[in-house]
DNA sequence: CGCGCTATTGATGACGCTCAAGACCCGTGG
DNA sequence: CCACGGGTCTTGAGCGTCATCAATAGCGCG
């Protein structure tokens, strides 16, 4: 038997809820926008009511309750989900520094999924009303808010392409490619970096169980393509899972090489 | 053997494109916005470029397409779709008349899926960016793009809730039950109407093969639930749906049934 | 120090996919 | 007019993937 190595690291090896630095944040251009629109700096901390930090498990805010605050992520990671009365979870996106949360319910006043801090979280919370307000005078922050909200459709449809379509191989492959890109996006390690959900939540992202997560993780280990020590991941063979997330792995490898391409 | 009815309906069976009223259509408060704020019915001319007619099976954009113009569907349906290289579809959803297309690629002005006629389908084509500079000089077509774009995303989650947590009954259930509430919103029967799509099609929505989609069918016929003769269907037992939809049917209701419910 | 949470691994079986075949409907062309 | 091919729908047989149940172990926290 291969041996793996077994020991947990702390949950709390995440570097946590360090703030970052405002141009890597996801509304700088909104900030910057307010900004520079009004040569007002003030109007900035009028906007951001307050800095508030949340503790893994804390609830920012939960399902059907009113639309208040906008949240922007300074530091250490959320988790959205939606859930139905018999307590099963769908997890519907995982989200790092620099994203908002709650935009998406800017429709109609009322929060359609809840959002969960996964480890130490520190965020910005804005008022929605005066966001809205900004909004209604400046097009550009009004496209801003288009813009964040289609990335967070064409995020739900390739989830959705996923989960209909792909096996749970090609799901996890994919998921750890993505948070790859993520993390790369934000000047990290995109080989090397630290979990912050735990099995269960990549289970309940993925359409998946919880033991089928840790099973795929143990092959892909024994197959070399990442080291897996609990929390901490290494891919060691990027190209080999984009195979594995975009084809599926044997079978249609075969097919594919011994067919002729057509539109 | 139970003996169910064979015959088939023609594909040609549905009203087809007969126009809605205005005063039905999801871009209605949008179009009463524009006329109203400009006391310029000429301007509503201007804006819908001009009204065109699909076939069955016609591309009104695909993806990667640079967005040019977002469609309001005045009759007939439609179905939109992400897809892999290697052929896989995943359908996002199926529009009927009133409701609009293509916004959600207002953020990054590129199509991010692929919109198809699944039946004659008669829309009007509207400029992006005229849609564009009205959003900007009046708030109310503004905060109603918002809307669009969250019950977009509301119904993602719930799709994607669908796709990660239910079994094939589940999500058939829980699709019929939701183009019965489609219809009754436009007040057409909630019980009694005909699918424009595909056994495939409705099982690259639901995540499901198509045989899939015909067992579950011919099964929920042979329980009373339904008459379904082929894109005919009748719903006989909404009670029953609902329940198989939510929970699971039979063992989690025995587990409910006994359990004490908590919070 | 013990309880609870997370992670891991094994055994078992069911759900749903795949392949295959046939029926029916439609449009097309001989 | 009929024959034909292509598309849609249906049903059967067989098997693989993955969920479920169960047991264990490590770590965090009170």
């Amino acid at each position: 038997m291969p041996e793996r190595a077994l020991k947990m690291l702390p949950l709390t090896a995440e570097p946590a809820g360090v703030p970052i630095d405002c141009r890597n944040c996801g509304a700088y251009q909104l900030c910057m926008s307010l900004w520079l629109k009004t040569g007002d700096a003030s109007l900035l901390e009028r906007v951001v009511k307050k800095k508030q930090v949340f503790k893994r498990g804390e609830v920012l805010y939960r399902m059907g309750q009113s639309l208040e605050y906008i949240y922007v992520i300074r530091g250490g990671s959320v988790k959205t989900c939606v859930s139905t009365e018999d307590g099963q979870v769908q997890v519907m996106g995982f989200h790092i520094a620099g994203e908002l949360l709650g935009l998406n319910a800017i429709g109609n006043r009322q929060h359609n999924c809840e959002a969960r801090a996964t480890g130490v979280t520190s965020v910005c919370e804005v008022s929605v009303d005066r966001f809205e307000e900004l909004a209604r005078e400046d097009p550009a922050i009004q496209y801003e808010i288009f813009k964040i909200m289609s990335a967070e459709i064409r995020h739900s449809q390739e989830l959705l392409l996923l989960l209909g379509k792909h096996n749970a191989d090609e799901r996890l492959a994919a998921f750890l490619l993505n948070l790859s890109q993520q993390f790369a996006q934000r000047h990290c390690s995109a080989t090397e970096f630290n979990l912050s959900m735990s099995r269960s939540d990549i289970g309940d992202y993925l359409g998946i169980a919880e033991e089928t997560v840790c099973r795929i993780f143990a092959r892909f280990q024994d197959d070399g393509l990442v080291s897996s020590e609990c929390r901490h991941i290494k891919l060691n063979d990027v190209e080999r899972l984009q195979q594995i997330a975009c084809h599926r792995p044997s079978r249609d490898l075969r097919n594919i090489v011994g067919s002729d391409l057509k539109a």
